[in-house]
DNA sequence: AACTATTTATAAGA
DNA sequence: TTCTTATAAATAGTT
């Protein structure tokens, strides 16, 4: 974009670089904030230039709060940021959120992206991801029964409201496939 | 950018949505990179979908050093704050052993089992799950040509001992399934 | 900082 | 879904 075409690969000429790097940061930052808009999604980007500065966005306080827990020192009182931290610390004591504690896991591996993990440590995870995922599966099977008697009783009712009835026809999208089977298959490939 | 000014508000038919969301995030990851290469910096981009789906970016190898600026690098005042943040270094994912990482997996599923997911949560577990073990997997398949590589050079040589060999048997022990094949046949099953 | 010539991204449509 | 295309947006080089 711009009267030439440019190669991907660092400028080098530096105050080039410098108003390159000035003009994508707020176009990213700007794309950024669109996509969380217009599709409802939680978009979080972090820019470190290379004098140290700190660039970020986050749609969501939530967001912002697991993937920079000490990030509030950085524009923050010091007195405030220990108490951000605090916090922090507390939710991952035993509070985890469904989406919190997958996070967790996907830290853990980019660790081992970087290269202290073995293939025999791998081996270990890939195996215990497989026994969690069945105990998810089954856990969802257990409830989808009782979730739906629960919605059956309120549609029959008179009292059907709109949201009862989205979650109605949110539950009967859901794909129901036997537990049983799908483990035999599942274990068969893997 | 497009054959009408698309006002930026929540788009809200999901079909719509979901199209969108599918070439802007692309388009965000392309941006990341393009911005990390040429102007030399370190950016970090993190999307959740409204599954729950994982997608990020990330332009160096370690995503929590991007994420987490606990590293003192951006550390504006030294002392009590940063001390807080050595501790809770501690309390993070980044710096847990493999091991200690699937432990809180299964104490987050213990807490959910109790009884306040729903069935939609656990279908999100379930698809973060699915993921996390897709890259697992992924990572070890590209891990074991060296380890092999590796391996083969201490056999062929005369310092082989029996921890070296045993080693060797548990690789060996392994079995080799094609990533990309793999992906599309579990992408079907589940 | 502004200004444009171009390239790039993408909203609709096929 | 995937490709096509008209148009909007971003931006490289210039002033």
């Amino acid at each position: 974009m711009g009267r030439k075409k440019l190669e991907i690969k660092r400028i080098e000429d530096k105050s080039a670089r410098q108003v390159t790097f000035s003009k994508r940061r707020n176009g990213l930052l700007k794309k950024a904030k669109e996509l969380a808009v217009l599709c409802d999604v939680e978009v979080g980007v972090v820019i470190y230039s290379s004098s140290g500065k700190l660039h970020h966005y986050c749609s969501t306080n939530r967001l912002s709060e697991i993937l920079q827990p000490c990030h509030g020192r950085v524009d923050a009182e010091p007195g405030a940021s220990a108490k951000v931290c605090e916090t922090q610390k507390n939710n991952y004591a035993g509070f985890l959120t469904c989406r919190e504690l997958l996070q967790l896991v996907e830290r853990g591996l980019e660790e081992q992206y970087a290269d202290q993990f073995s293939v025999t440590d791998l081996e270990s995870l890939e195996k215990q991801l497989e026994a969690t995922l069945i105990r998810t599966r089954s856990t969802k099977e257990n409830l989808l029964p009782e979730e739906n008697r629960l919605l059956r009783e309120k549609v029959g009712g008179n009292e059907m409201d709109e949201s009862r009835n989205r979650m109605l026809m949110d539950l009967s999208a859901l794909p129901y496939t036997p537990m049983l089977s799908e483990q035999h298959v599942l274990l068969d490939l893997l």
